[in-house]
DNA sequence: GCGCTTTCTGAAATCGCTTTCCAAGCCGAC
DNA sequence: GTCGGCTTGGAAAGCGATTTCAGAAAGCGC
């Protein structure tokens, strides 16, 4: 068709639409959003000006006007660690289905990123702002935060948070990481483990305090007390803890990694040192993250809906804050026995020593919180 | 400090820092963007104000007013998906060394889905768009596609691929799937399998048919054809794919996934059905995204090295585009040797049947292109 | 002390859209 | 035929910055 070949660098205007329609700015704008009833030749004009040129309307411009964005920001440490891919998706899902676009930060951890983006954010007027993962213990780098999201909360933003400190005082999605690691010490102590280690991470991240909590205090009620090895929150920190465990003389014969992601660089240690799991070193983890079933030995663990806090933490942030009060949604974890745990070579209670049983893939769920002790025998290939 | 309490709903705006400080909106904007000289106290003054009330620019409004914008879009299938993740987090380190924002949409493989982000991330006037991971093969499609990338180019927005159809004419990463399937075929055929089957995705997604044209091509330089096996683009898909493939009578000695995340499901189905690998059954697949070193055996792969590939896309996504001809940047993949594979059951070279090496864990590179066979026998635990 | 250049400063235009406010236009009813 | 009551369309005022333009102040040589 015959049309007009634009200036070449700049945008079509909805000026240039209404022009084109034979139309005011104002009937264009009210057709395009509908706002208002026009005549119907006029707005088939309208409309098929905007096809014709093409036009898309300058966000920025309707943000400015209008004051809403449809943006939402995301600050997570590193997309590419499957924990927060796997809340990331549940988030993006979420935003999809309410037409927002999400704008994702990794801050690979380093604290003043993470207060640089939340400025950038404020900035771009996001409509929320969602914190994913544990925030870092330094008072000066607390105060610079909420330097940053307070004004922000003011001026009518929208925080929410998965897994992090009660004092930020926002909406919160909070795994029981706690009662989660105490149920997985008790399906382990069921198991006839008595000599413990746990591999952590930093202790100021409150995640790892909270499991490494739970964990030692289930194991302090039965009159125990693990060994703790510190390392990276990464897989590689996972597999250097891992590798300096195993100076530890008597070894244990139960591992526990604060982190899937953790037990992963561990069993690969294991692995490469000759060490059979489960058969002379049970290993568990927490997450739940969707490889940690296709490992050998699939990994025991503690399973947390990732997907769904994503989607909870978002939906927070949309829903019309209630009272001036900051809302708490608890998720509980699910303890999933898999074939990385089986009883210690010198059990009381001789097991089947060698369980070469399909893995365990089941759908997570938010079912009971404590003390569940999964079957662990079903092939269903789901995911 | 006595500061008057905000109003409440409303931002901070650059009127207020500037009655504040005393000074024009002019001054108060070339102070706090550095434009130009302003004298001393005068600056003082501005950055004070603008501490004080925790001014935050509106980013529309500078957007509108500069016309341009400190964001970028990116589209991928799925953030969730490893190989997309480790190609996103190239991305985003990039963008955050140019202090540069990423929107970042998942389609969930939904061909409307991503034309209509497109037309979001045009509203956006993104400075430049990503499109991570095939396209679609449906003329249809490719117009409407078309239609929305055109007019953003035209008023030159930027866009980059990673593994797109040529057709799109934009600048690309493009990994040499064909060849890097080659390599591997070539080097599975040297440790003495004759009987090949491949689990693929859909055909017609571009890198599906090239690591298929590939691999196959190279058989046939052998004399030799394989079986095919289609399934899914998912670790479900490839779960399903080696089940079914389980039925086929001769059992194929080795079995390539155009995909790790596939391979990673085959390789959960064979175990779950007793099938030993490499031991019976020699599995491999692409990529090398990181954890399938991790897998027990660790999995034979071809490498592409993701992060780079992302950081190469923004790259040109950055670049001042030099003529207006698309560059191509093609990326070589390099054959790594692990533990999933072996001679077959019956070799005509009867090496160690059962390679109990520690996994081979290094760094990918640019290396050489093909026939690289890795010595797999280093016990490095970098990542 | 005067005129001229060189800095700085501030008023105002602009970016592209939404939205209020009014003026027309049209209807039936009195 | 004229008058209220509605619907529709357009002019214009923002939204919150950047940036041009012109004027004021300061610096300098003579």
């Amino acid at each position: 068709m015959g049309e007009q070949t634009g200036p070449g660098r700049s945008h079509v205007t909805l000026r240039d639409v209404a022009r084109r329609a034979g139309v005011s700015l104002a009937t264009a704008s009210r057709v395009l959003n509908g706002t208002a009833q026009v005549r119907a030749d006029l707005r088939e004009r309208v409309l098929a000006a905007a096809a014709e040129l093409a036009y898309a309307p300058n966000a920025h411009a309707q943000a400015l006007a209008s004051s809403s964005s449809k943006a939402i920001g995301v600050i997570c440490h590193d997309v590419s660690d499957p924990y927060f891919a796997a809340i990331s998706r549940g988030v993006m899902r979420t935003a999809a289905e309410h037409d927002l676009l999400v704008m994702l930060a990794s801050t690979f951890r380093d604290p003043d990123r993470e207060i640089e983006y939340i400025a950038m954010l404020r900035a771009q007027r996001a409509r929320a702002i969602l914190l994913i993962g544990s925030g870092f213990e330094d008072r000066a780098w607390e105060r610079a935060m909420a330097a940053e999201l307070d004004p922000y909360v003011r001026a009518g933003g929208r925080v929410a948070v998965v897994s992090r400190h009660r004092s930020l005082r926002v909406d919160t999605v909070q795994p029981q990481n706690r009662e989660g690691a105490a149920a997985l010490a008790r399906a382990l102590l069921d198991l006839g483990h008595r000599d413990f280690a746990v591999l952590t991470g930093p202790r100021s991240l409150t995640t790892v305090a909270d499991r490494l909590a739970g964990f030692t205090g289930a194991l302090a009620d039965a009159g125990l007390r693990p060994r703790v090895v510190e390392g990276g929150f990464t897989r590689d920190g996972g597999y250097a803890a891992a590798t300096e465990l195993l100076r530890l003389d008597p070894r244990p014969t139960c591992v526990f990694a604060v982190t899937d992601v953790m037990a992963i660089g561990a069993l690969t240690a294991l692995r490469d040192h000759g060490v059979d799991v489960p058969g002379e070193v049970s290993l568990a983890g927490f997450d739940d993250i969707p490889i940690v079933a296709d490992l050998t030995p699939p990994l025991t663990t503690v399973s947390l809906p990732l997907d769904e806090m994503g989607e909870r933490a978002m939906r927070l942030a949309l829903k019309e804050p209630r009272a001036s009060r900051s809302r708490i949604e608890r998720i509980a974890g699910r303890v999933v026995l898999r074939a990385s745990t089986a009883p210690p070579p010198s059990a009381p209670t001789p097991r089947a020593p060698r369980p070469a049983a399909p893995a365990d893939r089941r759908r997570h769920g938010t079912s009971a919180p404590r003390r569940t002790t999964a079957p662990g025998n079903s092939a269903t290939p789901a995911r």
